[in-house]
RNA sequence: GGUUCGGUAGCUCAGCUGGAUAGAGCAACGGUCUUCUAAACCGUGGGUCGUGAGUUCGAAUCUCACCCGAAUCACCA
């Protein structure tokens, strides 16, 4: 039972009209702490019982059971309730000991599959700092989905397929030096690439010839594939090393070119209910009746576009995976597109249309700029991931330069600040890059909360402490409450980030737990002579918990956890 | 122009299922390492919560209008 409940409850027998539901839900958490862990405002029974809000406090607070309670208190127009500290927290901390890895989940999921597409970068192009945001925040609810017992399905959609490297391929017959390409791939076939770009304003002809490569790469021309091929093999191999970095891994890699392959199927059914309609020589479906604008199928040259293919590709997950629901971490950019497709696979008859889901996040942009790939503005990922890491071995180097694994340590710090600075803010507000606010590890940062978290391993390791099974919990006092009593909110937060999808959620939480954490280790001693030896043990126990409970939290943003730094 | 999302301290943001004096980090200024890691802690200053109406006992939070910004509105994905 949660303090919450617990305070519902013995309201109860003073609100015998009320649901227990609904008193829950008028239940609060007073702003400073200082005044309860949770209180009752009255004003809503001033009408009724026509009587002053103070005066309906007051009596009720002297109604109230106090026996749960260290005290029942009425402050003006609330009845602020004091939890007993000792009893509560003693519950929360075992709860957490007993079974940290798990502490918080709610098995939601019940083991129902989760498709989730996240990253999809285009190959032949570097992975920009942009990338970062769909893989981050993909990788962010996979974790929380497995958390709270769903089985995510980890799908990297390459852009492998479609005019651009029609382009590409265009560009390489002009110019292309496989030397060059040979010795740095992406950034060789990017700079072909910027500049059929930029030159086509003057050459339309540059256009036509890139349509023409990626008609041929339809129609299985030998030569075109043979590229295809080649810039796939390159590229994949280039982003396996970010993905290394990051720790972050797919259960599928298969992209546009696979699903390319099964575009038959949607097609057909798209005929088949007269749902296809020529127009400017292509062929659309129209919306028209959700107030959509009609979706382009065929091109007029007949070459199919990206929407056939994420017909096909969705037909296929649902088969393959049968979804409870399917996800897919784009950018906002593609917000009214992933209505339409949802209209689409409505009028093709699919009932789990609805179950599509688009997380959609702001775009970076840099000095107010949207980063192109085609305009050649982007910041590679990996550099900035380097940059990082060096930052926080020189960190290292200065504040503990006896640490054993240090170039370890370094990696997980370094990408971690990145990692936490990409989703510690609401998914939907976009980002101008900024390399000295993203390699920040002071404030709110994610070293910030792994430096709390492995002043606390310190502390654990030198007290000697091997376990705490005989530890009494309910030794706790005020300082350490705060810390136990915000940890008891842990399932709260990530049913919220689950419902929300909003890996941010958990992002602040750990700040705040971290906020805590340090203050209370600020002020409060802990391995001294003059603590007594059972208080000694219960503030340990407290230590280690949130250790786990931060731990935990990262774990679900893909934050490593080291325990000295 | 239509749709969607935003506008809170100098900067970056939190708070938004309505509730007690509107919070944090950064930046500025000032303190705290002979004692568990100073990547930290403590303090000071800093606000017409875009504007105006409405609903309500009560609005940063809900509704409407307007202003400003971002994204998007068929042959890129």
């Amino acid at each position: 039972m949660n303090g919450k409940q617990i305070v519902a409850e013995a309201l109860q027998p003073v609100l015998p009209d009320w649901e227990m539901s609904d008193i829950e839900v008028k239940i609060e958490r007073p702003k400073d702490e200082k005044l309860g862990d949770y209180a009752f405002p009255t004003f809503t029974l001033a009408k009724t019982l026509r009587k002053a809000p103070n005066l309906i406090a007051s009596e009720m607070a002297e109604k109230i059971d106090p026996s749960k309670f260290e005290k029942v208190q009425a402050v003006g127009p609330y009845v602020n309730f004091f939890l007993n500290k000792s009893q509560v927290g003693a519950e929360i901390l075992k709860e957490i000991l007993s079974d940290p890895e798990n502490y918080g989940a709610r098995n939601i999921g019940q083991g129902r599959n989760v498709s989730t597409e996240y990253s999809s970068p285009n190959i032949a192009k570097p992975m920009g700092m942009g990338h970062l945001r769909s893989t981050m925040i993909g990788e962010s609810i996979a974790r929380i989905l497995a958390k709270e017992g769903f089985k995510p399905i980890r799908i990297d959609y390459l852009g492998d397929w479609g005019t651009q490297f029609g382009k590409m391929m265009a560009a390489y017959k002009m110019w292309g030096d496989d030397a060059e390409i040979e010795k740095d791939p992406i950034n060789t076939l990017l700079s072909y690439y910027v500049r059929i770009n930029k030159e086509a304003a003057d050459h339309p002809e540059y256009d036509d010839a890139g349509r023409e490569w990626f008609a041929k790469l339809e129609r299985g021309d030998e030569e075109a594939k043979r590229l295809w091929t080649w810039f796939r093999e390159v590229s994949l191999e280039r982003f396996k090393r970010v993905y290394k970095m990051l720790d972050v891994d797919f259960d599928s890699y298969t992209g546009e070119a696979f699903s390319a392959t099964m575009m038959d199927e949607p097609v057909r059914i798209l005929r088949e209910k007269n749902l296809l309609v020529k127009s400017q020589g292509a062929e659309i479906v129209d919306l028209e009746k959700y107030n959509l604008p009609p979706l382009m199928v065929i091109k007029s040259n007949g070459t199919s576009t990206y929407i056939t293919r994420d017909l096909a590709t969705a037909m296929y997950r649902k088969k393959t995976y049968d979804f409870y629901k399917s996800i897919y971490v784009v950018g906002q950019e593609q917000e009214v597109y992933f209505q339409q497709l949802r209209a689409c696979l409505k009028e093709m008859g699919f009932d789990w249309a609805d179950d599509i889901v688009h997380i959609s996040f702001g775009l970076m942009s840099i000095n107010g700029q949207k980063m192109s790939t085609r305009k050649g503005n982007v910041v590679d990922l990996e550099d900035v991931l380097n940059q990082s890491v060096d930052l926080a071995r020189k960190q290292i180097a200065e504040k503990n330069a006896g640490l054993a694994n240090a170039d370890e340590v370094a990696k997980q710090v370094g990408i971690g600040a990145v990692v936490f600075h990409d989703l510690k803010n609401y998914r939907r507000n976009p980002i101008d890059f900024n390399l000295e606010e993203v390699v920040k590890f002071e404030g709110e940062t994610g070293p910030y909360v792994q430096y709390a978290r492995a002043r606390g391993e310190s502390l654990l390791r030198k007290s000697g402490i091997k376990g705490f099974d005989d530890v009494d919990l309910t030794k706790i006092g005020e300082a350490e409450w705060d810390l136990v009593s915000f940890m008891g909110r842990y399932a709260d937060v990530l049913q919220k980030a689950l419902e929300t999808y909003d890996p941010s959620a958990v992002a602040k939480f750990a700040l705040e737990l971290a906020k805590r954490f340090n203050k209370y280790y600020a002020h409060t001693r802990i391995l001294v002579d003059d603590v007594d030896e059972d208080v000694k043990k219960a503030r340990l126990a407290v230590v280690k918990a949130v250790s786990e409970v931060i731990k935990s939290a990262l774990n679900l943003l893909d934050v490593k956890a080291p325990d000295e730094m």
